[in-house]
DNA sequence: TCACTACTGCGACAATTGGTGCGTTAAGAT
DNA sequence: ATCTTAACGCACCAATTGTCGCAGTAGTGA
């Protein structure tokens, strides 16, 4: 073992990257991250490689291999980013019409032209980075939808108990697998009727969760 | 236009190439088709490459390029293969028992181990081929469940014009889409869960097809 | 049985992609 | 203003992908 790291003031095992997100890294994280997207719309998600995105980018392509090592990171770096808005769930005042509108706006960014969000959705398959960053992802989004139920009980539209996460499941699925996996053109109002049958459902109880046992 | 073609015995335009489907042709197509699906099963969607797949058939690589062009074509060929069997939907006598029957069928095919199925799917995305054969797959498995819905109807469990399709989309899809989109651990009982959920909103006529306008 | 030819195997080749040392630039702190 | 060093650009190499010409093998029909 060679003492070539004598760091003489002091404990400092692993220098903290000391990070500098100052001006320059984060312009090129914005540009490479700009390119990733532009290229998932044009290519879709298996015409994305590190050299076409360095190229949209303007970066070279030895700093975005640095970086991000490799598409996955690339797409894990993308995912997370996206995770970081203010994004809300809608409030209409009534579940079908929370569900409902949730579902438009599914459908309509899973529609968008270019298909980004679809495209990003399948490129995730590609590396386990981005399959662990989308998975917080929607980890993250459903975890923000359940505001939607908590509201619903309270004015009393379903019962307490109800399990968020499985109603909101249930009311989103279906335009993600028509739209996602079989891609068939969706019928006249796919995300109104998901959220009518989800919210039907949730009146009649099918979400309830069984009672913890030993609760008084 | 130059008369290149003279042709002085009839119209013959394209030749027919005279395919000879017999013995070694099939069975070099045998031995391609077994090695992708090993080869899925072990490296994944991504991991499949059209040298790996000839490495591990014996088949010389320029033939497999030769008769399917790339990844996408030896993807829609294996899906066009599995689409050739004679499957056919649970029936256990009610609409909620088939579903859930279903539905296990499916859960028991995504969480396999090795993951063949959740490989094909993900790896359909990776070409315009790949994708029309996966539809065409999606297509004739729903349509063949579509007998579910008939038989529940003429036990009267439902009501006459009950959308078959949108049905057996709202039973199934939270399955996949925990699955295959979520990736999260399936919960206790899903496929029963999510048999009762549609089985439930589909008795409270929550697939009725609206009345075709002009009846009487 | 024999000729015909579709199909396969073989090896070599060009093109693209993934990945890495090394010198230079510029961000952040004194 | 100037120093330190994280980050960048260039050039280069290794690995993989995709294609071609040619010779040999084996279905298919006569």
């Amino acid at each position: 073992m060679t003492s070539s790291a004598p760091e003489p003031e002091g404990a400092r095992p692993v220098p903290p990257p000391q990070r500098r997100p100052g001006g320059r890294s984060a312009r090129i994280r914005r540009q490479v991250l700009d390119a990733v997207l532009a290229e998932l719309g044009e290519h879709g998600y298996d015409g994305l490689t590190v050299d076409s995105v360095a190229a949209r980018s303007g970066v070279h392509r030895a700093t975005v291999y640095r970086r991000w090592g490799d598409v996955g990171g690339l797409l894990a770096d993308v995912l997370d980013a996206a995770g970081d808005d203010a994004w809300q769930p809608p409030d209409t005042g009534s579940l079908e019409g929370d569900l409902a509108a949730l579902n438009r706006e599914i459908q309509d960014a899973l529609v968008a032209e270019p298909p980004i969000v679809a495209a990003l959705i399948a490129a995730s398959f590609r590396s386990e980075q981005a399959d662990h960053a989308q998975r917080r992802l929607w980890e993250d989004r459903y975890a923000r939808c359940e505001v939607i139920v908590r509201r619903a009980v309270e004015r009393a539209e379903l019962p307490l108990g109800t399990d968020a996460r499985r109603l909101l499941i249930a009311a989103t699925a279906p335009v993600y697998h028509q739209l996602v996996l079989l891609r068939t053109p969706p019928g006249p109002d796919l995300p109104g009727q998901a959220a009518r049958t989800a919210a039907l459902a949730a009146s009649a109880g099918a979400f309830a969760v069984p009672p913890p046992a030993g609760d008084t």
